[in-house]
DNA sequence: GACATATATTCTTATATAGGAATACACTAG
DNA sequence: CTAGTGTATTCCTATATAAGAATATATGTC
């Protein structure tokens, strides 16, 4: 099997780091295609087709103005990976965690050395 | 260019569901790669596939116990996940910003209604 | 209608999976 | 050392990009 579509979900969508960059320049306000290629310096194709995986997961919608195509953030979507990502949040809040956490790696470190200097 | 690799960072990694599930599973506290392979009912060698993927980019740490691998959540991964969507709270907030997201919906569709009625 | 502007689509290519199957490796018990 | 348990790795295949190039489509202007 191969891997999923990137317009299978929100999550496979803004693993791409261009459309991340979408996003975050969209926080603005609305802009056109060939507005958000220029600032990020990509071609208007990838630029279109990059908008149309965020548009098929609902993460931004689009409206026609003249020839334009007027792109805009619809927050809901990143709002599922907030919420996703919100439901581990007590655990880096606790610095007990980390605390142990830490000690572990220290063993690790301490029993990866022991075995290599008396194997 | 392919999409980037799995390993690349915490967005392409958890962008699986299985990864994700993965994740879930491991804050009851760390478990060993048949543990989660049998709850969720995965192959053990996929099992472990999925599970290094996680370590490369940070969201698992292992630990040796005998012949088993106990994983546990590093919870710090997910964080940045968690603040990357945090950005864009205030958007999703706003009631304002929805209301006015569903009028541009409604003169949308309003406006393909013409299109198609009076070519 | 002819032309310009803005955007979408098609085609191609190099690359990267995710899962199945088989196998190798690591560690323990006796 | 031999068998058993637990895990990682290798090989294979079907599938899915992301970007570039070229082209098609849509809309406005004159």
């Amino acid at each position: 099997m191969a891997r999923s579509p990137t317009t299978s979900d929100v999550f496979n969508a803004v693993a791409e780091l261009q459309r991340r960059r979408i996003l975050e320049l969209l926080v603005d306000g609305e802009k056109s295609v060939n507005q958000i290629a220029e600032v990020l310096a990509f071609r208007q194709p990838q630029t279109s087709k990059h908008l149309n995986v965020l548009k098929e997961v609902g993460l931004v919608t689009v409206r026609s103005d003249a020839q334009q195509r007027l792109y805009r953030l619809n927050p809901e979507g990143i709002k599922q990976i907030y919420d996703w990502s919100k439901t581990f949040e007590r655990h880096w809040n606790e610095s007990l965690d980390r605390l142990e956490a830490y000690l572990e790696e220290l063993q690790q470190q301490v029993q990866r050395k022991d075995n290599h200097e008396q194997p």
